[in-house]
DNA sequence: TTCTTCCATAACGAGAATGTTATATAAACT
DNA sequence: AGTTTATATAACATTCTCGTTATGGAAGAA
């Protein structure tokens, strides 16, 4: 099912690294990662209509990357990170040229742990 | 210099994000991992004329992906990863929630080896 | 010099993206 | 019932994006 001679397609990163690829929006997704907030409280900070943000929320959810909610009139938006992770896995392909050591810190602290005997409290 | 209530600009992210929104070009950055190749080299497996790739290749150099060279009449492309940890770095900053815990192992190790006063040398 | 190969650029068109304003809808308040 | 609040949708204009074909230019081959 090769869609080329590389890779299968990917359609949802498309959709995930397209809606990542604009400022406003992922400024509303850090703006998430300290909490769920309503459109009109995500859309103060900008120079931008209440429309124009809320249909930036609308990729996002497509994206996976926010879930809506309903409390009573608002529809406040949370983070739905999975899709994030989607994406980090596909750059993770390129670990090996980027140098740095990106890894799966769980697997690093499991691999620590069965070579240490101790020093596993402190602070 | 707040642009906005949340974060600063990072117009490169813009690019980079936008440059992996597409589907060639992913493919593309696939097939340079594992190694350089010419610009009817990577056209070859797609359906798509090589003026069309020329482009797809001019959008992943300004996003700072790949380095383009000489090399008599040809043009090889090669991988230049260092701006996909700067995607990677800003997802980082959502690793709380997607679960699984994605850090620097170097800062990881850094970190472990100043609590640590024994077990240096393992192996 | 002429031909061929490799790649880039120009000109164009279709469709998607992103903003606007105006309006619709739904729930809450009075 | 009528008003306000919160959000969505419609209609529209402008600007990108991504493909095409046609052409240009530079380097190697004959």
């Amino acid at each position: 099912m090769e869609e080329n001679g590389y890779t299968r397609q990917q359609p949802d990163l498309d959709v995930i690294f397209g809606a990542l690829a604009d400022p406003t929006r992922r400024a509303i997704l850090s703006r998430l990662a300290a909490g769920q907030a309503t459109v009109n409280e995500l859309a103060a900070p900008f120079q931008m209509s209440q429309p124009a943000v809320s249909r930036h929320l609308k990729v996002l959810e497509k994206a996976g990357l926010i879930q809506r909610e309903v409390d009573e009139q608002r529809r406040p938006a949370r983070l739905r990170a999975d899709n994030m992770a989607l994406a980090v896995n596909w750059l993770d392909e390129f670990r090996a040229f980027w140098g740095t050591s990106f890894d799966r810190l769980d697997d690093v602290l499991a691999d620590l742990q069965s070579r240490t005997t101790e020093e596993q409290n402190h602070e």
